[in-house]
DNA sequence: TTGTAGGCGTTATCAA
DNA sequence: TTGATAACGCCTACAA
């Protein structure tokens, strides 16, 4: 490997000239700065990052931390900031959570390990950490920003849909349908985004004097698995297994494939006996039997938008950046027409 | 930041023998390594990932390559590696095709970036480069290696499950269940995966006198779109919207999930009126409605041996290997019995 | 416009 | 067992 030395020496100029030459940094005579892109092709000279990073005092890397590539919530993400920080120049250190631990020892390792890698800015989406833990990161790393959550005290650091919106937006759909007997499948306890959407749901529910009955609510972990397991429950605490319910609000879409499976294969049919509402929007979502009625979260917004703020802290630059992702319904073949006449929400 | 000279002084040693303490190379008494610890600890001292990159001219990274994080196949990949590398110190770099551009450029646009970022080796998983290509990249740089696909002339260098195995594994599955009317869903034209699972399929199936009619065949790109898209021209060339094949081979189980949606779109029913049967076993394969009959690929083993085939490369390590990684069918209820007796296939 | 020299934070060498 | 010191490859004052 040939460094800036062995360029210089054969463009016949000094270390300084060749570097200007190349970087385009400080002045060089036009004829020179041709001498040494010569020599630099000629001898297939690739500056090495790690000695710029050294000298410069910055990695160009971020460190992305999600609890799984897998899954297309996260996925998308992930590719998402990997187009954002190419088109300047930046690099992605990816990490998941793995091993064995509980979810929040994991989160937590796999962001450690990117501290350690010198990564100039972190983003972190992870919903097994508390308020705490994020803001003792954001002590030793200001760089630090959170994508899916809200954060109380460095509120700019984090970007994240509205998802009590969401929710409240799910609420609407249903009743809009004609539903009112009404079951949900949670998101795993205590995670704030599954929070947010179900006390939009269920407040905007209570507005309607309607609320979901305790038989009819279980909870998942956000995984297929999961959801498969909390449509059993459901199913199996219907009477004769036929659920009171004529719909069912499910907290993310992977869980509501899961739980449409679930429900054909107990017999019944989506939309006609059982309507089946996501969340998310995820990209196979049109493609379900039926096709998925879901909530839209512009997750690449919100991607994008994180990635640019953490660019802005780390290089100065001055991208523009949104804070404002609004939910939106999207109609396709999952909801059917309820028992009740459609109830407009203002 | 303190570095190691604030921590040698601190601890009141030279900087070489602080190295020593920490790192451990090299012997230090016991009562100055402790001192120097204690040292490190009171300043909260990070060695740099970068300083000692330079030092050892190695950067502990590993690039990663797939076409996109999206989609079960690759996201699964990268969490493998991601999994391996951690446990041997080592970090990702993870890079997909983004851009405009056809697919190959992508391809190749995203190699050079990683290649730029002095990653000690490389994990490339590419359909859309040629033997010639991938050649050239490896004379570049030696510590690349391929996953899912074979390499004519550094054929170590590549991991890949048997995908013709596979393709016959398919063919005898729909046999043995009495299915001679096949249709097939392939991936994309010139892909060297897709096109060894159709020459297994389409091989096995002449072995027993059954071709796959012109009109009963479709092409797709692998993703959720095309899958639909395909399944949708075949229902078209059906006289009357009632297809003559019983069966349909879906190359693989993203396009499977869009076929079945359309078929239920359609009025069909899966399995009575058409079998399909996918090809991956990716995770939401036993979620679908109804659950997906598929052909299992043991892609975290592959993505397991090719990730530490590198780090042997990379570090001489020696690591153990595997280059075996049979597919195998998973039943499901996709595919049901066909008009025909049963087919037995040695 | 050019070149020399010092520094970035480690690790490795070598003499003490 | 220790500690100066010289790499590693680049960038950037500073001086010419």
């Amino acid at each position: 490997m040939s460094t800036i030395k062995d360029v210089a020496r054969l463009a016949g100029v000094g270390v300084a000239t060749a570097s200007r030459a190349l970087s385009g940094n400080g002045s060089v005579s036009e004829d020179t700065a041709r001498r040494v892109r010569d020599a630099a092709a000629a001898l297939d000279y690739r500056p090495s990052s790690t000695a710029r990073a050294l000298s410069l005092q910055q990695s160009s890397a971020i460190g992305v931390y999600v609890p799984g590539f897998d899954g297309h919530f996260y996925s998308g993400i992930v590719a998402t900031i990997d187009g954002v920080l190419r088109s300047v120049g930046r690099h992605m250190i990816a990490a998941n959570g793995c091993g064995i631990g509980t979810t929040r020892q994991l989160d937590l390792d796999g962001i450690d390990f990117l501290i350690g890698r010198d990564c100039d800015g972190l983003i972190v989406a992870s919903n097994s950490l508390d308020d705490d833990d994020l803001e003792r990161l954001m002590e030793r790393v200001p760089t630090l920003v959170a994508v899916n959550r809200r954060l109380a005290v460095h509120r700019d650091n984090a970007f994240c849909a509205d998802h009590h919106a969401g929710g409240r937006l799910a609420a609407r759909a249903l009743l809009a349908r004609g539903h009112r007997c009404i079951a949900t499948v949670r998101g795993p306890q205590d995670t704030p985004d599954n929070e947010a959407r179900l006390n939009g749901f269920n407040g905007e529910l209570a507005r309607h004097g309607i609320t979901v009955r305790p038989e009819h609510s279980a909870d998942g972990a956000f995984d297929l698995p999961s959801g498969d397991a909390a449509m059993q429950r459901l199913l199996a605490a219907a009477p004769g297994g036929r659920p009171a319910f004529t719909a069912v609000f499910v907290a993310n879409d992977v869980m509501a494939l899961a739980c449409i499976s679930r429900l054909v294969q107990a017999g019944l049919r989506v939309p006609e006996d059982i309507s089946v509402l996501g969340y998310d929007d995820d990209d196979f979502a049109p493609y379900t039997s039926p096709p998925l009625t879901t909530i839209r979260i512009p997750t690449a917004s919100v991607a994008t938008s994180a990635c640019r703020h953490v660019l802005n802290l780390c290089y100065g630059l001055d991208l523009p950046v949104t804070r404002d992702f609004p939910p939106e319904v999207v109609w396709r073949a999952s909801v059917g027409p309820g028992p009740h006449a459609p109830m407009e929400c203002p």
